[in-house]
DNA sequence: TATTGTTATACTCTATAACTATA
DNA sequence: TATAGTTATAGAGTATAACAATA
């Protein structure tokens, strides 16, 4: 509840960052006319297979939300839907060829759009900011796009 | 162009926690019916006067969502528009007594959300990282609310 | 009965284009 | 002529509610 004046600036300067970035993914984006949920979900579909219902727990989206956001990725070819293979209900979202080659070239410009600010810091700075920004993302939100260890 | 390992885990870095910063700050705007960039509005506006036309650029958007934006919070009686000195075509945006509380409200509640991430850094790896965000947020984008100094 | 996904509906966010008033 | 702001319009993103199919 209390906090310091270095909670202050880690607070402020982790908001800021934040902004930033997604001002990078949405200009990026925006050149593909991509939305910054679009991005996000190419990102994830990238190397998973989820089903809608577990996508959408991950983005905080409800599932209506999602059925209109892989509607037009697929209406756009870089997203398709298929069967679960476990449960007849269910689809799993799966990324066409389209689809991969336009994210590489999409992660490959954030990257690049990205550079002039990482460029500021020195190479062991870098290194200690990525260390550092590991340790404060979460990991408690994870896909079970196959269920690892049942218990 | 070319990245190494290094940099390719600042960005993602970068890019997971902008996520998990603007999942808190959609999350602790929806308790209070505010999007993302309702929020940021205030948190801008809670100390400038801009006028519509410099917020627009600051956010990146067209005037004609600014209008809207501020229309409704306009409506909900968080911000208001008054006219500019020296501009007759000109509307200031500013925040209310209601608008100033809420925004004081939500960053607490912010600050609050974020606590169990950063907790997980010692003391003084969140003055680094405070640090090492501050060099890495550019400020190219400043709000003349009051031009500092004609040249 | 509960869960998965879709559809219908409504509101916010966003940009483009056309317009008014002022510079 | 150019700039500041609003309005009309349209598409995307979002949630709620109601529904069909499967568990």
């Amino acid at each position: 509840m209390a906090a310091d004046n270095t909670d202050d600036a880690l607070v402020d300067g982790l908001v800021r960052s934040a902004f930033q970035v997604m001002g990078v993914l949405t200009r990026v984006g925006a050149e593909y006319d991509l939305s910054l949920t679009q991005l996000r979900v190419l990102g994830i579909v990238r190397d998973r297979q989820p089903r809608m219902s577990d996508l959408a727990a991950f983005l905080g989206l409800d599932k209506s939300t999602l059925s209109g956001l892989i509607d037009r990725a697929e209406r756009r070819g870089l997203l398709a839907r298929g069967p679960s293979p476990d449960d007849k209900r269910a689809v799993v979202v799966l990324i066409t060829d389209a689809g991969h080659e336009l994210t590489q070239r999409l992660y490959a410009e954030v990257q690049d759009a990205l550079a002039p600010a990482t460029a500021r810091l020195a190479p062991e700075q870098r290194h200690t900011l990525a260390q550092l920004l590991e340790s404060v993302v979460s990991l408690p939100l994870q896909l079970k796009s196959r269920p690892a260890t049942r218990r």
